[in-house]
DNA sequence: CTAGAATAATGGCATAACCAATTTCAAGGT
DNA sequence: ACCTTGAAATTGGTTATGCCATTATTCTAG
């Protein structure tokens, strides 16, 4: 091998060369998800870098989530994903709803018998926020801060990261954002309201009652998103069947 | 350094723990944001590992966008934001199954409803696979296959991420797989007929009995764990003592 | 045909060395 | 005293080689 005499005009790192190219050669379905590479001293070869070169990629595409090594069986593409990493998957404002339906309120439950006062505190002054909250944007900020805060207190880094990664596919989703948009401009007082009673019920370290709020809170976000779905929906066969109007109706007039 | 003779009772990879030691030092201001690290040799030396192992683990941090490393003056903490950290999260076997008890019930409840009879004959099929299971392996694919099928039948596609990523952690967290796998052998017998009692529930479409019994599945399991984890501290100990008396009686005899 | 033992394959890690720039610092000239 | 200068030390980048422990595979004996 040549020792590193490509690294003057080189600026960046050989190894990030190496990355790009089993990227590229995943995305091409050279190698598809869940099947395996060929092992380092071979891909070592074909990219022509020294095996500790190569390690340095693995280890980079590792961290990013798109491999898996496995220690004495070989590196695979992988399939099962990280949580974090792929928003691509096309997920419905309903099913999510539904799955926070279900995860939130076990989180509040659990977060209710140990809450502190200084974090019931905050909570107090994010639905006060919340509700003289003028821009959208602002509300569901503290929305969000609320949530978080609540299945923080649960005191589980596992129940934490789920409830974090589901509220970033609820921010980060236009498609989604856009439903709960409709939702929440049709009915804002409701969501204060809501909120307050989960609050009473963690100030008061009841679990079940901290549930059974959480679950009412989420219950009616999804009624309510149904219905304006409907009336969406009933919306667009309506413009629909104006434009056929006005189509039908224009030589007429 | 001895080459790898630690590499027999460490599990995961050693880059990892160079890497939350590093990650420990930045949160604890030891390395502040913008200042230089020592250099690589020098940090390899702190961390009693190789150079190629200490730049893995710099690969890694890079890449989770902590550290910036400049070509020939050195290693700098990165500016601004610190979100403290993927790697660094010691999730336990406890959190874990707390998480899972909080989750997979609802799964099943909402599962219950709608499953088909194919599905329950494969779900059939796997109590029986593990029931008869000799290998511990090949018991945990069985469990894991029960169970994330039971979460697919839910029919809601976050809802079975959040689940595939529990059993991901289950699975690829060697301290977690330890104490899983001290439990099972603790008592196997009580997992079988635990997913019987679940696949009744889900046979006869009754979501709050799937939520009863399969909460009772995870809450046994959950003191069971405990129950083991107390009896193996409490080895250390005996141990400890042990040695501890051999080393007093030592020139008595 | 199967169980078990030998063998090959594979990832994990260590050591040593060299390269190309940068940084440091002291010698030398003004 | 101040600046220049150039050599040596420093530092990240990369390669090469070798051993270890465990898995996967193959071969052999029963």
């Amino acid at each position: 091998m040549d020792q590193a005499t490509t690294s003057s005009t080189k600026q960046s790192r050989l190894y990030h060369e190496v990355v790009k190219g089993i990227i590229a050669r995943i995305n091409e379905g050279e190698y598809s998800p869940g099947s395996r590479l060929p092992p380092e001293r071979a891909l070592a070869e074909e990219f022509d870098v020294s095996r500790v070169t190569l390690r340095e990629a693995l280890v980079s595409l590792q961290t990013l989530g798109h491999i898996e090594v496995r220690k004495r069986s070989g590196v695979y593409v992988a399939n099962g994903r990280n949580l974090d990493s792929d928003v691509l998957v096309e997920i419905s404002a309903f099913e999510l709803t539904q799955a926070r339906l279900m995860f939130e309120p076990e989180a509040a439950a659990l977060a209710a018998p140990t809450i502190d006062s200084r974090t019931l505190d905050q909570l107090a002054a994010l639905v006060k926020t919340l509700d003289k909250s003028t821009s959208e944007q602002a509300g569901d900020l503290a929305d969000q801060d609320f949530h978080l805060t609540i299945a923080r207190s649960a005191d589980n880094v596992v129940v934490f990261r789920v409830i974090e990664w589901l509220w970033k596919l609820r921010m980060e989703n236009e498609d989604i954002k856009q439903v709960y948009s409709k939702v929440c401009s049709h009915d804002t007082s409701k969501r204060g309201k809501e909120h307050s009673a989960v609050l009473d019920a963690l100030r008061a370290h009841d679990p079940d009652q901290s549930r059974i709020a959480m679950r009412h809170h989420f219950r009616r976000l999804l009624e309510s998103m149904l219905k304006v779905t409907e009336e969406h929906e009933l919306e667009l066969v309506k413009r629909k069947a104006n434009e056929t109007r006005q189509r039908y109706l224009r030589g007429i007039s």
